[in-house]
DNA sequence: ACCTCCGGGACTGCCCGTTTCT
DNA sequence: AGAAACGGGCAGTCCCGGAGGT
């Protein structure tokens, strides 16, 4: 049930499309059934069957962890490009602004973000390195911010940079496991804690 | 595997005995292994048989109901009694404490608790309006906490209540997610989130 | 699900009138659900749990056999009932008319007799006895009307009586197989069967 | 346990006769044991594994489906190859005759088929749409024979013929029901039947 | 004596990831 | 890349039995 897309041109292009098209597909049916989704509905949601699934990954685990990649560099980008612009604690505030946008959002695919996080440092352990690289990207990535934001004076002197990204690491973390509540909610939450950053901070 | 306990009186004691070392059986499986443990492994744990898990629980899904009250309960009997003395701001700051204690312990309940609330939130519906329950009552406790905290002068009347509580919460939440690191640098970042909210309150 | 009936007298009245209660309830299920209806669903619509059902017939082959010998002896009691009176011809049109109206009846109880007698040639031999007495018993009886019918002179004296007798009772049978059809069909099916008869004997 | 065949030439050649390889291996099991039989135990009798069975069936309701299908379409076949040629007396004799040899044969064949019947209505409801064709198809073929016969004069003219066709059409079906009866006896009950139907016709 | 509760043990359909052949 | 077949595993179900109440 994908959309059809332009025909491909050579036999290695059309190889990526389909591959790409898998790996859509995956992430739907795991966004809304869990990781339990069976191979061969995601590959017909494809248009494809189980070979084609087990041609390109391997197992179902190589899917599994090309679609966490995939989930990953999605978000990372997403986050990125809306809070790479102005002082420290400016983008601070945008990160956490565009992340309160995304989990308020509704959509399942950060629902398979925290399931996947868990599966790693469980059932699934090799995914588990995966975790690690982007959970200490992600937080490095915060505390850069705001030792940015210590250095251009945008942030008060007295925080430590360092428990300052991690406090809004985890704060942000937080909010996407409790997603069970209700949007609205959601939202009203992480705007609360924007309030209370920009009071801190 | 179960210590052999004393004997039971009464029919009702054995059934009830029974019943809870099957909850204790299940949550360690559980915990170890994920939602997907093997009923009959946990019904041998207990030294039972299956026969006697569909006997008390109905099925897969009302043990696991079962599993999280409990696993709640503990948890929240643990984190009240830690909290349970002092100004506002120092009952806030015990509960950290604790939460960093029993998140670093490195014992898989954590991981199960985790596993439960995001299980509730897709997989298995049933346990939602559960969830959903704890989350709200945390989360109160911790805003109370802060309340106390404001009107008995120990934390700073420029921040809101609310938002302190409900950041807290969600922190803490996010330190549970993040587990998978290494269980020192986990306590040390619980550490130096306990510091900064030490210099903020 | 059953009537309260009177309160009993004494205990040995209280048991029987426990057994018959379940008796019926077994008529009931297994009419409505085939022979493999629950025990203990049996048994709750008698108000009752297993153990009684145990107690009583020992097990479900046992419970069965005493449900066919009841369902038999039901049948029995209202087909000789209905031939009771008249010439022989009279009294084996009468049985015709009677079946005819009983199986058109639409009601479960004769799916339950088709499925013992099934049941007894394959699954459960332990019935084959009864039922090899039954068919035959049946079948002597309606060689006995024809009989009785040729000595009266109410029926041809070409035609064989043991012919007669048992191409009535096949039919009679055939019909009660195929009792899938709708009741008016099975109904109307029988009239013309009886119109048939009255034209040959 | 099947004759191993002339071996396949195309991909597809070799899952039809793999299908029709469990088919037969279904049946003779179903017919032994009744449809309790376990899949394993008719995939193996095959030579395969369950996943044959469920890759080509579906579900165990899906097989009995087929089953049911197939055992029709061969009686249907024997039946109306041995009434074939003559007058309408002929054939409808001839069919007589043939059922006779069949019913008699003591194969299990027959109880199978007498078992899919009684399951139709009521624990298969899937199968009750298959069986209201057949019982009607069988019971249209019947009478036409007898129409045949009048219209050829080798029926007498005051019968009938729909209800000569239905009468048959019941008191075989009553036959194969009551053919718990030692072999010997059907045979001759079914002659005697025969000879009935000589005079009478 | 009658019945209930608790539990045992075994069975079986279904599901699903995988591999092989084409 | 598809179609066929594999094979292991698990949840749910069911029939029983025995110990204990009443």
């Amino acid at each position: 049930v994908t959309a059809p897309a332009a025909p491909p041109r050579s036999r290695a292009q059309a190889a990526e499309q389909t591959r790409s098209r898998l790996v859509d597909a995956a992430i739907a049916r795991f966004a809304r059934e869990g990781m339990g989704a069976r191979f061969d509905a995601i590959a017909s949601d494809a248009g494809m069957t189980k070979g084609a699934l087990y041609h390109h990954f391997g197992s179902k685990d190589g899917l599994v962890e090309e679609v966490y990649k995939e989930a990953i560099r999605r978000h990372a980008d997403r986050v990125v490009a809306a809070s790479s612009a102005g002082t420290g604690r400016e983008r601070l505030l945008a990160l956490i602004d565009e992340s309160a946008r995304l989990y308020g959002s509704g959509t399942p695919f950060y629902r398979l973000l925290v399931r996947l996080h868990v599966e790693a440092s469980g059932t699934r352990p090799h995914l588990a390195p995966i975790t690690r690289r982007v959970v200490r990207a992600q937080r490095d990535y915060m505390v850069g911010l705001a030792r940015e934001g210590r250095a251009d004076g945008s942030i008060r002197a007295e925080l430590d940079p360092v428990a300052v990204g991690q406090m809004v690491d985890a704060a942000l973390a937080g909010l996407l496991l409790h997603q069970i509540d209700p949007v609205a909610e959601v939202r009203r939450r992480v705007a609360d804690f924007r309030d209370l950053m920009e009071a801190v901070l």
